[in-house]
DNA sequence: GCCAACGTTGGC
DNA sequence: GCCAACGTTGGC
């Protein structure tokens, strides 16, 4: 038995990895995620089969630009014991690993950017539990209700 | 490039 | 366990 498909929505830095690059390698480890909350999700809360909200972040048009899903359950993020990684964690142990990842599989790329000033002018409708347009919040990992995905959807 | 927001670290 | 200092995120 399988709990319902959970949504969320996770950023990435389009210098870094964008979605384009997603869809060229497929599948992609998340890795360098150094974020308890956001840790905690991907480790406590997604499932294989979960809906990704693909974000462009600190970009000159910031938004979603895609789906992807979730394609593997939570494991041990390999370059928080590598050392010459910029993602290195010298507390982390093997046996008692701090950073968790999932794999993410790219699904489509989006016709449009669905852009952030977008969201804001939906804010409304999106609810004050979307996180994505709280003030402040800089989290790269969170969730999304069914309802915000349809709607998110809806838009492009 | 600036800087507000805010999570983390470490001294006490 | 408090909280100032520091570092990072990410919009603008």
């Amino acid at each position: 038995m399988s709990a319902r498909r959970r949504y969320w929505l996770m950023k990435s830095e389009p210098d870094t990895f964008s979605i384009d690059d997603l869809e060229r390698v497929r599948t992609e480890p998340w890795n360098g995620v150094r974020n308890y909350q956001a840790r905690n999700f991907m480790r406590d809360g997604m499932q294989v089969g979960d809906g990704v909200l693909f974000y462009h972040s600190n970009t000159e048009v910031p938004g979603i630009v895609g789906t992807a899903t979730v394609a593997s359950k939570a494991y041990p993020d390999e370059t928080q014991f590598d050392s010459k990684s910029v993602y290195f964690d010298s507390k982390s142990t093997r046996e008692e690993p701090r950073w968790f990842l999932v794999d993410v599989a790219f699904e489509r790329k989006f016709s449009r950017t669905i852009t952030l000033d977008e969201m804001k002018q939906h804010a409304a409708r999106l609810g004050e539990d979307f996180a994505l347009i709280r003030r402040g919040n800089r989290l790269s990992v969170l969730p999304v209700s069914a309802a915000q995905w349809k709607y998110l959807l809806s838009l492009e």
